[in-house]
DNA sequence: ATGAAAGCGCTAACAG
DNA sequence: CTGTTAGCGCTTTCAT
């Protein structure tokens, strides 16, 4: 590998010492016209780039900003990280993604360590709350925002959505439609958000006096093969439910998918929606009724944060909680006489 | 920000300098039992980690990959760099993703420069072959390989698909089903990807003995706006086309919509092919006929490659170019009696 | 206007 | 077995 030229080089060349050469090329301080000249010209024709990574170590600024993800592949995740990466752009830092499943592994706390050094600030999005790695960045002080995520309290600033009250409009879209057996199929409990939609399904559930039943809540993991298998599992049930409400979309997905595989049709025979509203749920068949989350206030309010922290200010350690829409498309439907009646 | 606890700082509680204590932490050379014992007790106490950042700076390895992507937010590329991810991580290797509109602009030079001081090894996925940090990474000898690439050749290896050929088949399948009047969605040049595919729509064209007609190609961009936009300009034709062959199967979910939106119907009125095979191609509706890449094989070539590299090995810099697959399902069809007969 | 010294945190090479 | 010296590439004092 052909070295990188340093400024001792270029110096040199212009016979000047380092320093003023760094002086030059940053434009602090004073240097004269002529030696001025002939650093520029001598990086130039060096093809000078100072080495960010020696100015970090002294603790200079970097512009980029950590986006700590772990499960990369979810396609809401993906969707944050777009909305993210836009939002921190326009603001003029860079997007640096590090993907790991758990932070605390030994084997990476060091990559985890200098990137936290590498960055002037953080943002962990759909973090595990039982990973340790919260404490320590708790404890750390470094400029940090948790986004997504919904678990034990931390002292740091969390953006997130109102995953419970937001569940619960869905089950009452549900209701409304004369639904009674319904469903919900939960992801991972890692960052807390499907525990807290549970919540919200439960909540529904209560008010409008239909008791829970444990066989109705399905599920484990927020992808469409979850959703698949776990609609499998309803099907299969003596009293299949009319409705589903998915923790997420993909799961959705997968729940329509096994719907449709047993010949039954979604809405006709059971509803389903959905939890997060990615793009292509629109164009999914049949257009999936879901939860709208607000993905570009979202990121501009947790970039901002971190930016403001970044940048030497304050943000409350508290969480902010965006609200949910519902946005009716073709997947929902009045519950048929026939099944209605069976109750 | 509390500082983090440095090696000197382990090193005077165990009462020992700290070249010795860097050799207890790393298990190298000798250390006697006992201080050996109390260092690792003081590196504990303090919650010691090394300063990979000091160490890279020094010459050390990573373990890091860095990903260079531009335009993040498009679904394939979300769908390569997860694979690239798992594939990576099998190897015992941590995922670094930079996102840049372009490398060398004179702002990103240095984080650029210092990622890649960072990373043991660069996999730019799709980048613009305008871009000139192309040639820089082709001079300087860093590992680096090259992914969804098929613009102007550099001195370094690729990994790619069989483009041009693949977007023959998509064409022919067309043809076979009987259509005449064939329309090529593109989209940006910037990676020649698509270029490439426009090329080998035209070479079937050819051997089926039709005459290309140039308000058949339309587009600009790789989304679904584009596609959407292109499938309206296309709809207005006084001799609209009777199916679309999209870039990609964004492109083509866009068509579909702009398609049902004028009332029409995809395959009956109008067919669509796509490309790329995402996973959610099989969930939209019509579920989308496309082209299949293996993105398996092709993540773990291009992972494969630059580990080699990065471990002091060699490569060819030279393309290997994927084949691509025909998926029929339900989004193309023969063409109507009708509009057959119309030409 | 310019430079020398010192240090960021770590470790290879060379003494003890 | 352990410590000293030196240096990775840069920049902040503090001189001159």
């Amino acid at each position: 590998m052909r070295k990188t030229s340093k400024l001792s080089e270029v110096a040199k060349i212009a016979g000047v010492s380092p320093i003023t050469a760094s002086r030059a090329i940053r434009g602090v301080g004073y240097v004269s016209e002529s030696a001025r000249a002939r650093i520029m010209e001598a990086a130039a024709q060096l093809n000078y780039t100072p080495d960010m990574l020696a100015r970090r170590m002294r603790g200079d600024k970097s512009n980029l900003i950590g986006v700590f993800v772990n499960n990369y592949g979810s396609l809401v995740l993906h969707e944050v990280t777009r909305a993210i990466s836009a939002e921190a752009r326009a603001r003029g830092y860079d997007i640096l993604l590090f993907n790991a499943e758990r932070f605390d592994s030994p084997a990476r706390a060091g990559t985890v360590d200098m990137l936290s050094k590498l960055c002037d600030g953080l943002l962990l999005v759909m973090p595990n709350g039982a990973d340790g790695y919260l404490d320590v960045l708790e404890q750390h002080g470094m400029p940090c925002v948790l986004v997504h995520y919904d678990a034990r309290t931390v002292q740091l600033p969390v953006v997130a959505l109102e995953n419970r009250n937001g569940a619960r409009l869905a089950v009452e879209h549900l209701l409304a439609l004369g639904h009674r057996r319904i469903a919900f199929m939960a992801g991972t409990s890692h960052t807390g958000q499907s525990d807290e939609r549970e919540k919200g399904y439960k909540d529904a559930l209560r008010a409008a006096g239909i008791r829970a039943d444990a066989s109705l809540v399905v599920g484990g993991a927020f992808n469409q093969a979850a959703g698949n298998a776990a609609a499998r599992q309803l099907l299969e049930l003596r009293r299949p439910p009319t409705a589903i409400f998915a923790a997420n979309d993909e799961m959705a997905y997968g729940a329509i998918d096994a719907i449709h595989s047993r010949g039954l049709k979604v809405p006709a025979d059971i509803s389903v929606i959905g939890f997060d509203d990615i793009p292509l749920s629109s164009h999914v068949f049949p257009p999936l009724t879901t939860m709208r989350q607000p993905l570009a206030e979202l990121a501009a309010r947790a970039v901002g944060d971190v930016v403001t922290l970044a940048q030497g200010g304050t943000v409350a350690p508290v969480k902010t909680a965006f609200p949910m829409e519902l946005v009716i498309r073709q997947s929902t439907g009045p519950v048929l006489a026939r099944t209605a009646g069976e109750k």
